[in-house]
RNA sequence: AGCUCCUUAGUUCAACGGAUAGAACAAAAGUUUCCUAAACUUUAGAUACAGGUUCGAUUCCUGUAGGAGCUACCA
């Protein structure tokens, strides 16, 4: 499948006949647009392995490919690169095949296909979602897609930190100051309701603390001291203790928080197989820390506390378990991840959608696993990311400069609004039809700018350029196939007789190689865990498509065999484009 | 201090070690008998610096400068 693969084999078997080799490392790439010719041998990794001269050997090669496939015409060959010319034929026969795929590019998922949990999101239960969490989100549920079609089964997840010491700073808050008020009674939704009380607390505790540095206190001492923070701990100790009205205001804030988290992950268009609470899991990994330590994989320090020692992997040591016994957050990791395959034996793999700032965390993390000898260990991913910056200078939770996350999405559907008005695009369209639109719109915008990006890179994120309906943008994506959902509608039911084609456009060309590649990006793009390169491909796409209808027309066209022709290509750009934006997590619209 | 990541046109992003480093936005000039000009065409513009590895380096290695993060009995 595919025209690599074919030209491989030729090649291949024209090592295999000359000089009886077996050759895996073929590279292939599509010519320079100013050469001639369709596909480009790379020769010079072969000279090395043959010590023939290049251009003696690249006339062998193609004269070969020539001699035994019908496609290939002729070549030519520029300083070590053998181009090949393929015939307009074998393109045509190449749409005609694939545009007969359904969900091309896709592999079918299968009983024993390998099952992957994907974890993102992991929000904590204190304070609303914000757009450090947007980042994750999104990513986390595109890697997902794209690992669906690269045909694993995946199983959505994510571990929900709905206790500590942060928890019951917006629970102490809230009976101080709350006067028994609700999400309900108030008109605010949950999470944004828990949230404020959270910033409540800081700042009665800044004030606290203030007052006692003013009394002669060091700082140190008066954060410790302050009375708000004592009756925070006190909390926590009444609910770590199972104490019922604790528990009870715990459940009730929490159940409020994800009140508010389900519909903000709905604007987003996201959903979850399965939930973790950390509440269930943080007491975890003890007894994996004890078979480490009886296996003499961790010591012992003279106060009691475990460690394991990773000096000889160029780490640190890290501690495991407290003096006092109790756990730290790998150790609840460590536990999280055994639980999770005694609970599926037929996990195959993880991936951990989290911040760059725990790039250290889970190398320490997945060494450990691997020292204590699972084999699962291999197939543990930290799908790492960048900060998202903004214009105006960073977002930091602690400089009270975060751009919450609900607010965002308004924003972002509000702008659309603005540019689509001003454009007259909504024009005779009622008014849900337009508010729709608009959440399309907004949301393909901030979804598209976020994921074009390269994971592990910074963004810098500019809800105003995002929106654009022009350049590299989710709007221009949706509106190119808006445009040719139109231009389909018009030619569509033309009844229209199939003969072959010898002769199409080269741009028409251009456009068919780049649709034979998308399988190879999708399958790429799930080995790297990387949704951009799905946005940049679809991006590709689109402006090859435009700027070939844009001098070409399909109504003019008086070939009725190149009608056919050019309605199938439009379909299956179409399709594509369809299904690229399906993994991106955006929706595309048939009219915009 | 040590470790990790980042640095590409004015800006935002690309480029399995491959040909003359691609796009888009912004700037300058132009193009409309067919689908949605929100398009298309053209021009100008970049690999932080210094070495090394090789047929070839934005990519790999070493060093320098700048930015970020981690090195918690926090999560």
């Amino acid at each position: 499948m595919g025209i690599n693969k074919d030209l491989k084999k030729l090649v291949q078997s024209f090592f295999q006949s000359n000089f009886s080799l077996k050759v895996d490392k073929l590279e292939f790439q599509s010519t320079r647009k100013e050469f001639k010719g369709d596909i480009t041998l790379v020769l010079f990794p072969l000279v090395q392995v043959l010590k023939i001269p290049l251009d003696d050997l690249g006339v062998k090669i193609g004269n070969y490919l020539v001699n035994f496939s019908e496609y290939i015409i002729e070549f030519n060959l520029v300083t070590g690169f053998l181009n090949l010319n393929i015939s307009d034929k074998y393109f045509v026969q190449e749409l005609y095949r694939i545009y007969e795929i359904k969900n091309y590019g896709f592999i079918e998922k299968k009983v024993n296909s390998p099952l992957i949990i994907v974890e993102f999101s992991s929000p904590n239960t204190n304070k609303p979602l914000h757009l450090g969490h947007v980042r994750n989100i999104l990513l986390g549920h595109s890697v997902s897609n794209i690992l669906e079609a690269n045909g694993k089964k995946v199983l959505r997840t994510q571990i929900i930190n709905d206790r500590g010491i942060h928890i019951c700073k917006s629970m102490i808050a809230w009976k101080l100051f709350a006067n028994n008020g609700t999400p309900k009674s108030s008109g605010i939704k949950g999470d944004q309701f828990v949230g404020k009380y959270y910033v409540k607390y800081n700042e009665v505790h800044n004030q606290q603390v203030k007052d006692l540095m003013d009394k002669g206190k060091n700082k140190e001492d008066a954060i410790k001291s302050s009375p708000i923070f004592i009756s925070a701990q006190e909390l926590l100790r009444l609910w770590e203790s199972g104490d019922k009205s604790t528990y009870k205001l715990w459940k009730k804030m929490n159940e409020w928080v994800y009140n508010g988290f389900d519909r903000t992950y709905n604007n987003l268009g996201v959903f979850f197989d399965s939930l973790y609470y950390e509440s269930d899991t943080y007491l975890l990994g003890k007894k994996i820390i004890e078979e480490g330590f009886s296996k003499d994989l961790f010591f012992k320090k003279e106060d009691g506390s475990i460690w394991v020692d990773l000096t000889k992997e160029g780490l640190d040591e890290k501690l495991l378990l407290r003096s006092d016994g109790t756990s730290v957050y790998i150790t609840q990791d460590l536990g999280t991840a055994s639980k999770r395959v005694e609970d599926i034996p037929e996990l195959d793999g993880m991936v951990y959608t989290v911040g760059n700032e725990q790039d250290y965390h889970f190398k320490v993390l997945f060494l450990i696993l691997n020292k204590l000898g699972y084999k699962w260990s291999d197939s543990l991913f930290h799908l790492s990311y960048g900060m998202v910056d903004l214009p105006d200078g960073k977002m930091k939770s602690r400089e009270g400069n975060v751009i919450d996350a609900d607010q965002l999405i308004h924003e972002m559907e509000s702008t659309a609004k603005k540019v689509s008005e001003s454009i007259g695009k909504i024009e005779g369209m009622i008014k849900k039809e337009q508010s729709s639109l608009f959440k399309t719109i907004g949301m393909g915008a901030l979804k598209y700018h976020i994921l074009k990006v390269d994971p592990k890179k910074r963004i810098l994120f500019n809800p105003e350029d995002s929106v654009d309906f022009n350049g590299n943008t989710g709007p221009f994506i949706q509106y190119t196939y808006a445009r040719i959902k139109s231009l389909l509608r018009k030619f569509e039911n033309s009844n229209i007789e199939i003969k072959d084609l010898d002769n199409i456009d080269y741009r028409e060309k251009s456009i068919i190689k780049h649709l034979l590649l998308y399988p190879d990006i999708i399958n790429q793009a799930g080995k790297t865990y990387s949704p951009a390169l799905i946005a940049n491909y679809v991006y590709d796409l689109v402006k090859f498509f435009n700027a070939f209808y844009q001098n070409v027309s399909i109504s003019g066209t008086k070939d009725s065999s190149l009608k056919k022709f050019r309605i199938k290509l439009s379909k299956k750009v179409a399709d594509v484009i369809f299904s690229g934006c399906l993994l991106l997590g955006i929706d595309v619209p048939d009219n915009m």
